[in-house]
DNA sequence: CCCAAAAGCTAATCCCATTAGCCAAATCTG
DNA sequence: CAGATTTGGCTAATGGGATTAGCTTTTGGG
C-alpha cells in the first residue's frame, strides 16, 4: 500500500466530526476533503460516492447506537429493559442530535443492515413478555415508532421546550409498557 | 399584472406533483421549472429560493394533513378522538408517502406555524381526558412522537413488509390510549 | 534496486442554485 | 386609446459541489 494515510474508516471519522460540529447537513465531500487536508476527489479512493459515505455514515450511528443500547438492556428483561432501552436510545439522540438527523436523512440497505441487530435487541428486550411471533413483530414495530418519532423530534427541536422533556418521556415509557401490559385489541 | 400564468401558490402546485410523482429528493428548481414549462430563474419572481420553495411546500402538505385530521375528529372526544385522528394521519401518509418525507427534510418556521394548528386540534382531541395543562402538553407530544415515528418509518419503507402494518397500526392506538387512562407513572 | 499497486493531485465536466440585466406583455392612468 | 409602470419571463454569467480522467509519487515486496 501507499501513504497509509486515510482509509474509509478513517473518513467516516472525519465526516462524524463534521456532523457533530456542523450538522448533517454539512456533510459534504468537499468539507470532509477539507478537513481530511486532502482534495477532494482524492477521497474516490476511499468512497464510491457521496451516496455511499452518507450510508457508512449512517451504518456506523446506527452501529454505536445499537451497542449502546444492547449494553444497556443486559442483564435486564420485561418492563426493566424497556425503560433501559429507551432511556439508552434518547440518552444517544441528546448526546450527538446532528447525527441522528443524519441517520433519518441517509435511509438505505447499509443502515437497514446494521438496524437488525438493533432490532434483535429490541426482540430480546421484549422476549419477556412472551408474545408470540407475529405480536412480537408488531410489539418491536411500536416501540420503533414511540422511539424513533420522539428522538427525530427531539434532535429538529420540534418540541415547545417550555415543558421539562424528560417528563414527557416518562409519560411515553408508560405509554409503551402499559401498551405491552394490557391485552392487545381483539388479538 | 403580467401574464397571470405562474404564482407562488401554482409553482408550489407543480412542486407537489414532482414530490408525488418523483419523490421528495427530485424537488429542484430545475426541475419545477422544466414541468412548469418555464426558465428556472423565472421560478425567483415568484419564490425567494430553494428553501423557501421547501418551506411553502412543507407548510402546504402541513395544512392538508390538518384539515384532514381535523375533519376526522369532528365530533368525537377521548378514544374515539384518538383512534379517529391517528387513522386519518395515517390515511394521508399512505396516499402520499413521499410528501411525508418531504415534510421530514424541511423543518423551519413556516412548517412550525402550520403544524400549530395541528397541535390545537390534538389538543381538543385530548380534552375529554381532563388533563391539566401540563399533563396536556406531555399527552401530545407522545401522540406525536408515536404517529410522526410510525409515519416517517412507515413513508421510507423502514418496515420489513411480512406483517400487516394495519395491525400494527392497532396496537399503537392500543398503547396511546392505554397510556393516557392508566395513571402516569408519580404524576 | 525495480515494479506494481495504492493514494494523491490537477484539470475538466456536469448539474444545480442564484444573480444581473434585458425585454415584452399586461395593467393602470389619464 | 396612448404612455408609464409594473410584472413575469428570458438569456448570460457566476459559483459551488460531485464526479471523471489521466498523471505522478510513494511504498511495499521481490
Amino acid at each position: 500500500m501507499a501513504r497509509a494515510a486515510l482509509s474509509a474508516d478513517a473518513v467516516v471519522d472525519v465526516a462524524l466530526r463534521l456532523i457533530d460540529e456542523e450538522g448533517a447537513s454539512a456533510l459534504t465531500l468537499a468539507a470532509v476533503a477539507s478537513r481530511a487536508g486532502v482534495a477532494t476527489p482524492s477521497l474516490y479512493k476511499h468512497v464510491r460516492s457521496l451516496a455511499e459515505l452518507r450510508g457508512l455514515v449512517s451504518a456506523r450511528i446506527m452501529d454505536a447506537l445499537a451497542t449502546r443500547i444492547g449494553a444497556a438492556v443486559l442483564g435486564r428483561s420485561a418492563d426493566e429493559a424497556v425503560r433501559a432501552l429507551m432511556t439508552a436510545w434518547h440518552g444517544y439522540v441528546a448526546e450527538h442530535p446532528h447525527r441522528y438527523s443524519a441517520l433519518v436523512q441517509a435511509p438505505g440497505p447499509m443502515v437497514e443492515q446494521a438496524g437488525e441487530r438493533l432490532i434483535g435487541i429490541m426482540l430480546a428486550a421484549l422476549r419477556a413478555y412472551d408474545l408470540n411471533d407475529t405480536d412480537a413483530v408488531h410489539a418491536v414495530r411500536c416501540l420503533r415508532a414511540a422511539v424513533h418519532g420522539f428522538s427525530v423530534l427531539v434532535a429538529e427541536n420540534a418540541f415547545q421546550l417550555d415543558q421539562k422533556l424528560d417528563e414527557t418521556y416518562e409519560l411515553l415509557i408508560h405509554m409503551v409498557i402499559s401498551g405491552l401490559r394490557t391485552p392487545p385489541p381483539r388479538g
